[in-house]
DNA sequence: TGCCGGGTTTGCGCTGGCGCAACCTTTCTG
DNA sequence: CAGAAAGGTTGCGCCAGCGCAAACCCGGCA
C-alpha cells in the first residue's frame, strides 16, 4: 500500500475462494461469504512492503491470502519487537478499527503476498449487521489474546531456549506444511525474526538455531526452516535442557 | 463461587447502577442496560476466595462491582504469572465463552468483593441480539491484546526497573485514587504481584519497591500503594536510569 | 502478653545470556 | 561476472539480576 509496485485487482475466482474460507465468516451463509468477497479490495505485493504503519489512523481491516506479512511494534525508545507473523487465512489490522482508531504496529509483507482488505465504513457494517461475524471477530481477537497471554507467561518464567523452541512450534501449527514426518514453515524467517519472536536477541537465537541444525533437528531450503523432529523440540520447549 | 462463606444476591439498587456504568453496554438505551443488569448474579465474597479456576469450563462471563481480583495463571511446570489485576467496572473471564471454552486463569478476590456474572446463555444471547454489545465486547478485549502486547514487547527488551515502573503506571491508571498529588493504588498488592505483573520475582521487585519507598517515590498506606511522584516514576519507566 | 505464620528484607555468590567485533556466506544489482 | 549489501556465525568478556538462606516485621490469636 502506498507503494509504487503494488497492483490492484478486484477479486478474481481463486480469491474470493481464499476470502471464503476465512475465519471472519465461519457458519455464514455462502452468499453473505461472497458478499464480504465482493466488498473486499485485493492488493498484489512484492516482498517487504509496507501495508501500514504504527501511529496511523486505521482505516482498513487486512487479510493474507497468499504470502506472509511481520507485525512488528516499536517502543518509543526504539527496541522493537515481533508480535507475531501472519499466515494465509489470517486477519490482521481488525482490531484497531474497534478501539482507539490507530494501528499499534507495523506490517510488512515477509515474501510477496495477496492481501485482502475492507474499508473501515464496510466493516463495520458488516459487524453491525451480523451478529456472526462479530462473534467470529470476538474468536479470533480472543484467541490472539489466549495466545500472546501464554507467550507474556513464558517469557517470564522459561529461558531463552525453550521461548525459541516454542516460537517455533507455534509457527509449525501455524502455518507447517508436513512432508515425510518432517514440518517446513511456509513462511520465511531471518534469525532475527525468530529472535524478537521469543523475545531475545539476534545472537543467542543464532547461536541455538546453529546448534539444532548440527544435531538435525532442524534444516533450512530455500529461505524456510523445516523442524526435522518436532518431538524433540516439544520436550525441549516444556523441559528445558532435557 | 463454590465457597461456603459467599453470599448471593439478586441486583439491588447499587449494583444495577454499577453494571448500567460496565463497559459492556455503553452506547445503549438504559432499558437495555438494565435488562443486562436483571439477568446478572451477584456474589459477595470475601478475600481470597476463587472464582474460577484454570481448565474450567467457562460457563459464566464475570464483571467485578466492588473489591479486586487477580488472574493469575499456571505453566505446565508449575511457574506463576499475574495476568492482571481487575479494579471494579472491568470484566473478566469473558474470552473463554467465544473460544475453546475454558478460562485460562485462576480468578480469585485480592480483598472482599461484589461480583456480578452472566450465565453464557444469557451472555450469548445478549451479543446475538445487539450488535452494540458484541463491539463494546471487541474494544474490551482489544484493549486487552494491546495492553499485553506492549507488556510483551517491555518485557523484551526492558530492564526489570523499567517494567516495574511501568506496572505501577498502569495499577494507577487502572484504579489510581488522586488524593493530594499522590495516587493512591487501590488494589491490595504484595510483593509478590508486583514481582509477577512485571514479570521478574519477589527480590528484584523488593529491592527496588522498598529503595522507591525509601526516596519517597513511593509509600504504604493500610496494605495499599501510593505514588507520591507519577512523574519520577514515568522518567524511570521511559529512560532507565535516568 | 507471648506465640505463630505469612509476608518482607537483605547480604552474598553465581551464572545465563547479552553485546561487541570480526569474519564468513549468500543474495542482489549493475 | 564482479562488486556491494544484507544477513549469518562465533570467540570472548562481562554484568544484570536471580536464588538462597537467614533474619526481621507485623498482625492475629490464644
Amino acid at each position: 500500500m502506498g507503494h509504487g509496485m503494488s497492483e490492484q485487482k478486484t477479486p478474481s475466482q481463486n480469491t474470493v475462494r481464499a476470502i471464503c474460507a476465512l475465519g471472519l465468516v465461519k457458519g455464514l451463509p455462502p452468499e453473505v461469504a461472497a458478499h464480504v468477497a465482493s466488498l473486499a479490495r485485493i492488493d498484489v505485493l512484492p516482498g517487504g512492503a509496507g501495508v501500514f504503519t504504527q501511529g496511523a489512523v486505521a482505516q482498513r481491516a487486512y487479510a493474507v491470502l497468499v504470502g506472509a506479512v511481520r507485525i512488528r511494534q516499536i517502543g518509543s525508545d526504539g527496541a522493537q519487537a515481533l508480535m507475531r507473523m501472519i499466515a494465509p487465512g489470517e486477519m490482521f489490522g481488525t482490531v484497531a478499527l474497534f478501539t482507539e482508531g490507530y494501528y499499534p504496529a507495523d506490517a510488512e509483507t515477509a515474501m510477496p503476498s495477496h492481501i485482502a482488505s475492507w474499508s473501515k465504513a464496510d466493516f463495520m457494517a458488516l459487524t453491525m449487521n451480523s451478529p456472526q461475524i462479530a462473534i467470529n471477530i470476538i474468536g479470533m481477537v480472543g484467541q490472539r489474546l489466549a495466545n500472546v497471554q501464554n507467550r507474556l507467561r513464558e517469557m517470564a518464567t522459561q529461558s531463552a531456549e525453550q521461548r525459541i523452541a516454542h516460537a517455533l512450534l507455534m509457527l509449525v501449527e501455524q502455518s507447517g506444511a508436513v512432508q515425510a514426518g518432517a514440518c517446513e514453515i511456509c513462511i520465511p524467517l531471518r534469525r532475527r525474526d525468530v529472535a524478537e519472536l521469543a523475545g531475545t536477541t539476534l545472537y543467542p537465537a543464532s547461536r541455538l538455531l546453529a546448534a539444532w541444525e548440527k544435531v538435525g533437528l532442524l534444516a533450512r531450503s530455500r529461505q524456510m526452516l523445516v523442524v526435522r523432529d518436532a518431538n524433540k523440540l516439544r520436550r525441549i520447549a516444556q523441559g528445558g535442557l532435557l
